[in-house]
RNA sequence: GGACGAUUAGCUCAGUUGGGAGAGCGCCUGCCUUACAAGCAGGAUGUCGGGGGUUCAAGUCCCUCAUUGUCCACCA
C-alpha cells in the first residue's frame, strides 16, 4: 500500500462497480426505492447538490448493506424555461420566429445532447451509487406520454381548466410564471402623490401611487369608508388626467387610511389587489400594456414607450399639469422573476390553470394524518402553511421546449384534450381541422410526477416493485415547487402518497456565512474539490459537525481536516496490512481486545440507530472519536505491545477484523478510500457486504469489565503522561511504576499498557519510596517509582484534596437533599451513593499521604 | 405584519426522552517513537445571549427581552 490513498483512483473503482452492476436492486427481497431529485440540465453541480446528493447516498448504501433491494433512480429535468433560454442565446442573432418551432426544438435536443448529461456526470465523480441503467429525462418519450395522461385525467376530474386571468407575466422571457417562480424583496422606491380633479367641483382628491404609468388604466378612486376626510365624496366623479377618462369614487376597507393619502387609484389590469378590488365592485378592466412591457395604443402619446420612460414622462406631465403633489421615499416589495430577476408585470392573459382546493386537501390530510413525516418536523409546517394557502397553479407556457399541452381548437371553436397519440378529432363536432394549443407546460408540472412517471406508471413492474417510494431528500426552498406538487399529483392519479419521509437538507454558505452566488464570485466547485481531495473528503465535510436540515459554512480547511481523518485510516490500514497474519481460527483474546470489541459493539449500535434516523452528521462524529481515539491511539499502540508477546497472531486477528468492521461502518460516508482498503485485503467489495450488527449477547459475557478496566488503564495512562509533562521527564527516560491495589488480580493482566506512558517496568503492590510521585486511578495509587520531587508532591497533592472535597460536597448535598433521594431515577441516587464513597475515600488517602509526606 | 430558526471555547459548529459542558480548526509546550508530521503526547480558554419561571435537578422545558437569519404575506 502506498502511504496515501490516491483520489484518482475514485474513477477506476466507481467504473468497476458500475461494470459489476452492483447498483441495480436486487432481484428480489424487501425493497427500498428514493428517486433522486432531477437536476436541470442546464445546471453544473454546486455544493447543494453535492450535498443532497451524498445525503441520498448514505442512505442508499446503508439500506444496501442492511440488504434490501435498493433502487436510487436519477434522472434530469428538461428545464423548460432555463433551456430555452441557452438555445435563444445560442442560435442569435436569429429569433425563435425566424428559425421557427420545429428548427428550434432540434436545436434544442442538440444542445441537451451536448451538454445535457454535464451534471449527471458530475455526480457519478461524487461516487453516487444510483442506477444509471434506469436514467429518465422528463422529455423522454414514455415520460411524456404520461405528462399527457396525467394533464387529461386532471381535466377529466375538473382539476385543469382555461381561463382569462390576471397572471404573472415576465416581459423579459415573454411569458406567463406561477406565483411560486416570483420572488418578493424588499426595495427602496419612491411613492408619488398626486392631484386628481373632481368633476364639477373646485374640490381635488390626492391620491400615492408608486406607479404612476398604471394612471392610464385607472378605472376608479378608492377611499376607506371610515375615513372623514374623504365621506362627502364617495360617489363623486373624478376625472383621470392624461386619459381625461371619468372615474367614480368608491369606498372598500381594503383602503388603509393611515397609508399614503388615503386615496388609491384603481388599476385592475395590472394589479393584483386592484383587480380584486375591481370584482367586488364590477369595474371594467383596462389593459395598457404590450407583452415586452411597453405601454399599449392605449393613448398615442406613450405608444410603444417602455412603462420606465412612460412613468417619467407621465410624472412630468403631471407637474407641467400642475397636479403633482410630491414624492417621497419608500420601502416597498417588488415582485421579480426567479431566473431573469426581471420585474414581474401581473397582466390579464387567457391561460391553463390547475384547480387547486379539491387537489389540496388530501395532501394536507396525508401529513397531518402522518403519512408523511418531515425531518425535521418544522419543515412539515412550512408543507402545511403552503397548502392551506394555496392559489390556483397557472401552468401554461408561452415557450417550445417542454411538453405541448394536449388541447386541440376546432373551426367549430371547441377545444378538445386529446393525447397526442390519438386521432385528433373534434369532441363536439367531429371535424379534423384542428390546432393544438402553442404553449407548453411549466416544468413543475411534469417533475410533480416523477416518484411514479419514471417507474413506468401506471402498468410499470418497477412501479408495483418500487412505489411508493421510501424517502425524498430536498432542500427547504423547493418544498413548494415541488414536494407539494409530487405529493397532490400522486395522491391524485396512484391514490398513494409518493414517499414516506421528506429529509430537508440544508444550505451550504461560504465561510463568511453567505449564500453561494454567481454575482458574490464566492461558489467553490465541488468538482474541483474532489480533484484535490477526493470525493470522500467532500463528502466527509458536507456530514460531518451539521444538523440536519440547518445551513452550514464551508471551507477548505474542513475538508483538510476530512481528508486527515481518511488518511488515518488509510494508515492505520497500512500497519494493519503489516502486521497481517495467517489465518487462526483460535480465539484467545488480550484485556485490550476484550475493551475494543465490546467498545465496537456499542458503536455499531450507537452509529446504527443514528442512521435509521438519517442523523448521519452524530453516526460520523461517533466513528471518528472511536477510530481516531480508541481504535489509532490506543488500540494499535497497546497491540505493538501485545502483538510482541507470545499469541502475536491471534491478537492480529482482532486488529484486523474490527478494521473490517470500522471499513463497513464508514463505507456508506467514504465508499472509496473504504472500497480500495478492503481490496487490498483481497476481500469482495464493500457494497455487497452486510452492515455490521449489534451483538447484544456481548453484554451478557465479562467484556464489559474489561472495557472498563481498559478505560481505568487509559485513565492512569493520561495522568501519567501528565505529570511527565510536568516534571519534564524527556520520553527516553523510562520510568518504573509501583501499582498499589487491594484488587491484585484485576490490574495483572494489563500493567504491560503502561508502556504506553514510556514506563519500563510495572510492579503490583512491590514497595515504594514515600517520596515518590503518585497517581490516582479507579482502584488502585500508581506511583512513579524514578520520578521524585516532595514539592510539586505535595502542591499535587493538596490540588487534589482540594477537589476531592468538592467533590464530597457536591455529592453528599446532592444526596442529603430530600427532593433528589425521592423523585430522582433510583440508578442514578446509585450512582451518586457510589460516587460519594469513592471520593471520600480518596479523600481521606490523599489526606493521609499529605501528613506524611509533610515530614 | 405573520411563521420558523439561530445565539455554547478565539473561529466553525455538535450536544437525540432534563441528571456533573464536547469536537474540529487555531493557540502554547515537547516530540522526525519503526501506520500516519495530513502525525504523536501534553496544556489553556466557557456567567451555554440577558432576565424570569417550572423542577430535587435546566445548555436542554415554559414565558419574556435583545441581537440575527430564513420563509410567507394584498399595504397602493
Amino acid at each position: 500500500m502506498d502511504k496515501n490513498f490516491d483520489p484518482k483512483k475514485e474513477k477506476e473503482i466507481y467504473e468497476k462497480w458500475l461494470k459489476k452492476g452492483y447498483f441495480q436492486p436486487f432481484e428480489y427481497g424487501k425493497s427500498f426505492s428514493m428517486v433522486l431529485p432531477p437536476p436541470n440540465i442546464t445546471g453544473i453541480l454546486h455544493m447543494g447538490h453535492a450535498l443532497n446528493a451524498t445525503i441520498y447516498d448514505i442512505t442508499a448504501r446503508f439500506k444496501r448493506m442492511q440488504g434490501y433491494s435498493v433502487l436510487l433512480l436519477p434522472g434530469s429535468d428538461h428545464a423548460s424555461i432555463s433551456t430555452e433560454a441557452k438555445v435563444v442565446e445560442a442560435i442569435k442573432p436569429k429569433s425563435k420566429k425566424d428559425i421557427g418551432r420545429e428548427a428550434f426544438l432540434k436545436r434544442a435536443w442538440e444542445w441537451k445532447e451536448e451538454y445535457g448529461n454535464i451534471i449527471t456526470n458530475q455526480f457519478k465523480t461524487l461516487g453516487l451509487s444510483a442506477d444509471w441503467s434506469r436514467e429518465r429525462f422528463t422529455l423522454d418519450d414514455g415520460l411524456s406520454e404520461l405528462v399527457e395522461k396525467v394533464f387529461i385525467s386532471f381535466y377529466k376530474k375538473g382539476h385543469i381548466y382555461r381561463g382569462e386571468k390576471l397572471i404573472n407575466w415576465c416581459t423579459h422571457c415573454k411569458t406567463t410564471i406561477s406565483d411560486a417562480e416570483v420572488v418578493h424583496s424588499e426595495n427602496k422606491g419612491k411613492l408619488w402623490h398626486f392631484e386628481y380633479k373632481i368633476k364639477e367641483s373646485e374640490e381635488t382628491i390626492k391620491i400615492a401611487t408608486t406607479r404612476p404609468e398604471t394612471i392610464l388604466g385607472d378605472v376608479a378612486v378608492a377611499v376607506n369608508p371610515e375615513d372623514e376626510r374623504y365621506k362627502h365624496l364617495i360617489g363623486k366623479t373624478v376625472i383621470i388626467p392624461i386619459v381625461n377618462r371619468e372615474v367614480k369614487i368608491i369606498e372598500d376597507s381594503y383602503v388603509d387610511k393611515d397609508f399614503g393619502t388615503g386615496a388609491v387609484k384603481i388599476t385592475p389590469a395590472h394589479d393584483f389587489n386592484d383587480n380584486e378590488l375591481a370584482a367586488r365592485h364590477e369595474l371594467e378592466q383596462i389593459n395598457i400594456m404590450n407583452d415586452d412591457g411597453s405601454i399599449n395604443g392605449i393613448h398615442p402619446e406613450f405608444e410603444n414607450l417602455d412603462r420606465y420612460e412612460a412613468r417619467v414622462k407621465i410624472i412630468k406631465i403631471l407637474e407641467e399639469l400642475g397636479q403633482f403633489v410630491k414624492e417621497e421615499d419608500i420601502e416597498n416589495s417588488i415582485g421579480t422573476h426567479d431566473r431573469c430577476n426581471t420585474v414581474v408585470e401581473p397582466l390579464n392573459k387567457l391561460q391553463w390553470f390547475v384547480k387547486m382546493d379539491k387537489l389540496a386537501a388530501p395532501a394536507l390530510d396525508a401529513y397531518e394524518s402522518k403519512l408523511i413525516e418531515f425531518i425535521p418536523s418544522r419543515y412539515g409546517k412550512t408543507y402545511a402553511h403552503w397548502l392551506e394557502n394555496i392559489k390556483d397553479w397557472c401552468i401554461s407556457r408561452q415557450l417550445w421546449w417542454g411538453h405541448r399541452i394536449p388541447a386541440y381548437t376546432c373551426e367549430c371553436g371547441h377545444i378538445s384534450i386529446i393525447a397526442s397519440k390519438d386521432e385528433k378529432v373534434c369532441e363536439e363536432c367531429g371535424g379534423d381541422e384542428l390546432t393544438q394549443d402553442e404553449d407548453v407546460l411549466d416544468t413543475w408540472f411534469s417533475s410533480a410526477f416523477w416518484p411514479f412517471s419514471t417507474l413506468d406508471f401506471p402498468n410499470g413492474r418497477d412501479f408495483f416493485r418500487f412505489f411508493p417510494t421510501e424517502t425524498l431528500i430536498t432542500g427547504y426552498d423547493i418544498i413548494f415547487f415541488w414536494v407539494v406538487r409530487m405529493v397532490f399529483s400522486s395522491i391524485s392519479e396512484t391514490g398513494k402518497v409518493p414517499f414516506n419521509k421528506v429529509i430537508i437538507n440544508g444550505l451550504i454558505r461560504d465561510e463568511q456565512g453567505r449564500k453561494f452566488s454567481k454575482s458574490l464570485g464566492n461558489g467553490v466547485d465541488p468538482v474541483e474539490v474532489v480533484k484535490e481531495y477526493g470525493a470522500d473528503a467532500l463528502r466527509i465535510t458536507l456530514i460531518m459537525g451539521s444538523a440536519l436540515g440547518s445551513d452550514q459554512r464551508f471551507s477548505l480547511s474542513k475538508v483538510e481536516t476530512s481528508r486527515n481523518f481518511l488518511n488515518k485510516i488509510w494508515n492505520a490500514a497500512r500497519f494493519v496490512k503489516m502486521k497481517e497474519p495467517e489465518e487462526v481460527q483460535l480465539k484467545c483474546y488480550f484485556p485490550s481486545d476484550r475493551w475494543l470489541i465490546s467498545k465496537l459493539n456499542k458503536i455499531i449500535n450507537e452509529v446504527t440507530e443514528n442512521m435509521e434516523k438519517y442523523e448521519f452528521g452524530l453516526a460520523l462524529e461517533t466513528l471518528y472519536g472511536f477510530i481516531w481515539e480508541d481504535y489509532c491511539d490506543y488500540y494499535i499502540e497497546m497491540s505493538k505491545i501485545t502483538i510482541d508477546g507470545t499469541n502475536a497472531s491471534l491478537n492480529v486477528l482482532v486488529l484486523r477484523d474490527v478494521l473490517f468492521e470500522l471499513l463497513k461502518l464508514m463505507h456508506p460516508f467514504a465508499p472509496f478510500i473504504t472500497e480500495e482498503i478492503r481490496n487490498s485485503f483481497g476481500k469482495k467489495s464493500l457494497v455487497v457486504s452486510e452492515f455490521p450488527l449489534f451483538n447484544k449477547q456481548l453484554d451478557f459475557l465479562d467484556y464489559s469489565v474489561e472495557e472498563k478496566k481498559i478505560e481505568i488503564i487509559k485513565v492512569g495512562i493520561k495522568a501519567i503522561r501528565n505529570l511527565r509533562a510536568e516534571l519534564n521527564v524527556p520520553n527516553s527516560q523510562k520510568i518504573k511504576l509501583i501499582l498499589v491495589t487491594e484488587d491484585p488480580e484485576y490490574f495483572k493482566d494489563c500493567i504491560q499498557y503502561f508502556s504506553l506512558a514510556n514506563v519500563k517496568e510495572t510492579v503490583i503492590n512491590g514497595n515504594f519510596n514515600e517520596d515518590s510521585v503518585s497517581v490516582r486511578i479507579d482502584k488502585a495509587i500508581i506511583y512513579l517509582e524514578d520520578l521524585f520531587d516532595k514539592e510539586k508532591e505535595i502542591e499535587r497533592l493538596r490540588k487534589e484534596v482540594e477537589n476531592l472535597e468538592n467533590e464530597v460536597e457536591r455529592a453528599a448535598s446532592k444526596l442529603s437533599n430530600e427532593g433528589f433521594i425521592n423523585k430522582a431515577k433510583p440508578y442514578l441516587i446509585q450512582e451518586e451513593r457510589l460516587k460519594l464513597s469513592k471520593y471520600e475515600e480518596a479523600l481521606k488517602n490523599a489526606k493521609e499521604r499529605l501528613q506524611l509526606l509533610w515530614h
